[in-house]
DNA sequence: AGCAATAATTGGTGACGTCAATAGTTGTCG
DNA sequence: CGACAACTATTGACGTCACCAATTATTGCT
């Protein structure tokens, strides 16, 4: 059923603030922001940290799983693993079985920028939820993730 | 320096998910994406509509009140508020006390446009939301909420 | 009267999401 | 076996958007 009927107001009458959608939207865009700017230095952003981070996860994908996960354009995996190509973060090696596909591997270098910035990135967080205590960061995170589990991938 | 050992408990090891900031950043795009889906018909975006729904609150402000409340930039403000005047949903009026200033007021066809895309926007945010319960709804809510209200503005 | 600050506006830049098209490769089905 | 559909990576184009600098008109301060 609907939300939650909050305040007796006419319903085209909520505030901003009163859209759980429009929270999302726009603390998403402050945690992006946020995120960019921690990483500034190292000329990578956001989008190449995912990559990054994936990468880590698991032994090395190929690009078209890579776009899946994160959801990014398969499109825009070029470009992102193009420049953590030179950077020496990752690398493209030949698929065994497949010659189309091309498997982008984590460098030790890649390992290495990941222990740097990892600390950062945990700040960036820890100061964005700043007005929560640990539990409530809890609780957030277990919601969010399962909200992300049903619409993502 | 070893190579390569993989060590699930090592930080930088975390998943993509694990991070609470990210799961923001993904979500908010995806809820940004939602809205603008639903709102492709009628030809305005997700900042028009923002804007509309927080002009429904208030008589009327300047444009600079809508920058600073909204988050936009004020050159960004400039282009809705032209889109919204061109659809009559909106009016430039002089202000009396200072005639730098503009006061942007919602006209009764802004008022009547937002009557009806009011449930479409609902949908919107259950949708994104199906996995979760009423109560946990308004968990979330009361959390982004506050989030939101100590890192806008 | 002079001057810093402010409101709205314009223009430019780079990041980003989306879609269309292509070359090379694989698997399948008749 | 050979034509054909499906898939991978890639390129290119287009529109949106956040960010910043500069401009004009107006205001408040002193």
């Amino acid at each position: 059923m609907t939300p939650a009927p909050i305040d007796a107001h006419e319903p085209w009458m909520r505030g901003l603030h009163a859209d759980t959608g429009y929270l999302l939207y726009r603390l998403g865009l402050r945690s992006g922001q946020l995120f960019n700017a921690s990483l500034q230095e190292s000329g990578l952003r956001l989008r190449h940290y995912a990559v990054l981070r994936f990468l880590a996860t698991i032994e090395g994908a190929p690009q078209r799983e890579l776009s899946a996960q994160l959801g990014y354009d398969p499109s825009a995996i070029v470009g992102l693993v193009d420049d953590l190509e030179k950077a020496s973060f990752v690398e493209r090696r030949p698929s065994p079985g497949d010659r189309r596909s091309r498997i982008v591997v984590l460098t030790d270098d890649g390992r290495d920028f990941l222990r740097g910035t990892d600390e950062a990135g945990l700040r960036v967080t820890s100061e964005l939820l700043a007005p929560l205590d640990a539990d409530e960061c809890e609780t957030l995170h277990g919601l969010l993730r399962r909200v992300a589990e049903a619409g993502l991938n």
